[in-house]
DNA sequence: GAATGATTTTCGTATTATGAAAACATGTCT
DNA sequence: AGACATGTTTTCATAATACGAAAATCATTC
């Protein structure tokens, strides 16, 4: 079912349709079941495969079952601009995770939604798990909501029209004047909750991150059981995201210039 | 000059070339400088380049320069098989680090070479960086060299001729015996040194981590400059080892069944 | 040991990617 | 400003390329 619009090249299609489709069985991968999953030809998906495991994007393994390959990973980690806050953020979120003991995120916008480019997860039985590269609808999101705040009145109505701002739970936004008073209230704060909007049970406080150009580049959030959430972290909270945001070379006034 | 072997499939291959190029800069690359690294016309790089995008491989900055997309790192952490490792070794290895205060690294073998897989950094002014997903030899590492001392005389004999084994400073192991020798002993004493054999001034402690079906699955190894290097690592490492292969199933007696 | 089911290879064909060149942007210099 | 230079995007006729039916090979089951 996987049927993504044509991109010009039907080749690269076909091959990321496959890779999506191991990457969806958390076990190597028959061709049969490959071919099935993305409605190609046993033989086109085999050659196309074949390829994909000379460039070391898809492995095999002793059964002849097809996975992921290491490629991926080592192009995976270079991701330009995300690489540099990911590597500059994960001291700052463990220190947080260490005092909250909860799951701490790190996110970027991506279209539409926030996308987890990084976590930090505490050692603890129950704690929320967010799946790096998965993505959420930034209208039930902390983060997302201080994203769309920033980007104006004008650009929330934009979003609201495109996505018609589904509900994820009975506490989801899904007006839009409520959520435009959300979005610039949350930007004046300085951080914003998110109230079981994405998941029942879940709760979080993001902040944003802002880079050198003074532009959002990331958000950071905790994530914990709605109950076992505090006030407190707040505060914390909007500490580490000025102290990344210095890391990352953002300076608190426009300074009159100098070099 | 990156001019790999053809595949089966040109376009796939192209994009492979791509993505490595692109990888190569540490900032966005432009069409042009991309068309030359790979030696493609530019129309061509840009079709694919297209393609790439639109499946999200790539992505486009404002300025019309590329970088990789968000699309690898999703797939990226979803590597079968060794996204486990990497899960359950991340609190160990943090553990570790914070023990020795230096890098402590997870890797796994893939053909001839170590790769990286993850890495715990210590917040120290100077410590080893190593990069997730890049490789080193087998016999100038730790671990490699219990990798290969595991494998057996006769593979160390294989690896040898293919490789020739290249020196990588004067303290590289580039003669049969003495690598045989090497690999077995260190495989006995359960664990492995790297004396600057990679690199100089680098040092490193290896053991090697197996998973439930008794192989080996991964290598664990702190690195740290030479002269901060302690013997004393050496158990705390090997039980770390132990720690992950029981937490991985490992079962140190081949328990007579049941079951 | 035949039969079933999956994987791999082959090969003629037409679809698909190709790249030269032309149009279109964008920035630069006088 | 205007015109040049440089880089990006689109077009389009062409042939090279990827396609997939079917045959051959391999593995597994009954």
């Amino acid at each position: 079912m996987t049927q993504n619009s044509p991109s010009g090249i039907q080749v690269i299609d076909r091959a990321a349709a496959l890779l999506d489709a191991i990457a969806r069985y958390p076990d190597p991968v028959s061709l049969k079941i490959l071919a099935a999953e993305t409605g190609l030809n046993v033989s086109t998906a085999h050659r196309i495969l074949a390829s994909l495991i000379h460039n070391r994007f898809v492995e095999k393994d002793s059964a002849g079952h097809y996975r992921l390959g290491l490629r991926l990973l080592q192009l995976g980690v270079r991701l330009h601009g995300n690489v540099d806050v990911r590597a500059i953020a994960r001291p700052i979120m463990e220190d947080l995770r260490d005092r909250f003991g909860e799951t701490v995120n790190l996110t970027i916008r991506e279209g539409d939604a926030v996308v987890y480019i990084e976590k930090a997860t505490p050692n603890r039985m129950i704690h929320v798990q967010q799946l790096i590269g998965s993505r959420a609808p930034l209208h039930v999101t902390a983060v997302g909501k201080l994203m769309l705040g920033a980007a104006g009145e004008a650009a929330i109505r934009a979003y609201a029209e495109r996505t018609n701002l589904p509900a994820y739970t009975r506490n989801s936004i899904t007006d839009l004047p409520r959520l435009i008073a959300a979005c610039a209230q949350s930007l004046a704060l300085g951080y914003a909750l998110d109230d079981e909007e994405a998941e029942m049970d879940v709760g979080c406080i993001g902040v944003l991150v802002y880079d050198g150009t003074g532009n959002v580049s990331a958000g950071l959030s905790v994530s914990a059981p709605i109950l076992r959430r505090r006030a407190e972290w707040i505060e914390d909270l909007m500490e580490a995201g000025k102290r990344l945001s210095l890391d990352l070379g953002y300076r608190p006034h426009p300074g009159p210039s100098a070099t």
